[in-house]
DNA sequence: GAGGGCCTGAAG
DNA sequence: CTTCAGGCCCTC
């Protein structure tokens, strides 16, 4: 469910009830969610902590524990991390249950149960993911000239990269789709075969996309709230993510769903045209992707 | 680089 | 019933 935006609307809305509180009690009401440590020692090592900090890393939550380490949290598809004043009556899919020294509670709700809890020590890496991830857009911006070196030669579809955390953290497929619409370039054209001026145009797309989406508290499809329980605002703005059929708000050609890199993507086919269509000289049959070359 | 697996729930 | 879903990881 949730990318960079909404990660980051979660910690905003977490940040002024965590900072400070102790916690006073652990409950992990389904073990194989904790990652790191066991589970026991999960609940040893939590209960009696303090939240110095709220931060995130892409698409990770990170409680900072000051001497005793850090929380991290992956909410992956359907995770929720919601505070209450008072402990409320076990919502559906709660996993585990942190309770903190003014009352009040932090829930890590998940019906599909692919999200992850890790209990790090202060000076112990984290999993694979957070160890290498590409720089924040929302944080610090995108360096163009920096993705110019590391597209080039690469065959992979230029939504792949964007999707990749080593590349860029915090994209998912919402604001991949979203950005590429907002570069106009197709999803599938090959990474290598982008110039200067498409990288450019891409790099500030994903800045601004992701920014504006912030600014909107996140888009809810489904299941995403925020720190508070509340939904986000960023779904009426959508251009094409999620507008299959639906005529494209630029200039009115009905928006398509095709695949790319295994995942859904939604395109305006006119806006974002194909690139090997555009050929001269070359059909778009011997030019298609996986086509060899003539 | 593509494809499948992990899980559950919702939608077609 | 089948397919799909804001993600990530592992295998061919």
């Amino acid at each position: 469910m949730p990318e960079g935006p909404e990660v980051e609307t979660v910690r905003r809305t977490l940040e002024p009830h965590l900072t400070g509180r102790g916690i006073r009690s652990v409950r992990v009401l389904l073990p194989r969610i904790i990652r790191r440590p066991d589970p026991e020692d999960f609940r040893a090592g939590l209960a009696g902590g303090r939240v110095h900090g709220v931060l995130r890393r892409g698409k990770y939550l990170v409680l900072d524990l000051g001497e005793r380490g850090r929380l991290v949290v992956h909410l992956m598809m359907s995770g929720q991390l919601v505070w209450a004043a008072r402990p409320e009556a076990a919502a559906e899919h709660t996993r585990v249950v942190l309770g903190l020294d003014d009352g009040s509670e932090l829930r890590m709700v998940d019906a599909r149960t692919l999200g992850g809890l890790w209990l790090l020590g202060p000076e112990e890496a984290g999993p694979r993911g957070l160890e290498r991830l590409g720089a924040d857009p929302i944080a610090e911006g995108v360096d163009a000239a920096l993705w110019r070196r590391r597209f080039a030669g690469r065959r992979a579809p230029i939504k792949a990269l964007l999707l990749d955390q080593a590349v860029v953290a915090g994209v998912g497929n919402i604001y991949a789709d979203e950005a590429l619409f907002a570069a106009r370039i197709h999803p599938a054209t090959e990474a290598g075969r982008l110039g200067a001026d498409p990288i450019e145009r891409l790099a500030r797309a994903v800045e601004d996309v992701m920014r504006e989406a912030v600014a909107h508290r996140g888009t809810t499809l489904r299941s995403y709230a925020d720190g508070e329980g509340q939904p986000g605002g960023h779904g009426p703005h959508l251009m094409v993510y999620g507008r299959t059929g639906q005529s494209c708000r630029l200039c009115g050609e009905s928006i398509v769903k095709i695949k790319v890199a295994g995942r859904g993507t939604h395109l305006c086919s006119r806006c974002q045209p194909s690139p090997w269509q555009e050929l001269p000289g070359a059909g778009a049959e011997s030019r298609a992707p996986g086509a060899k070359r003539p």
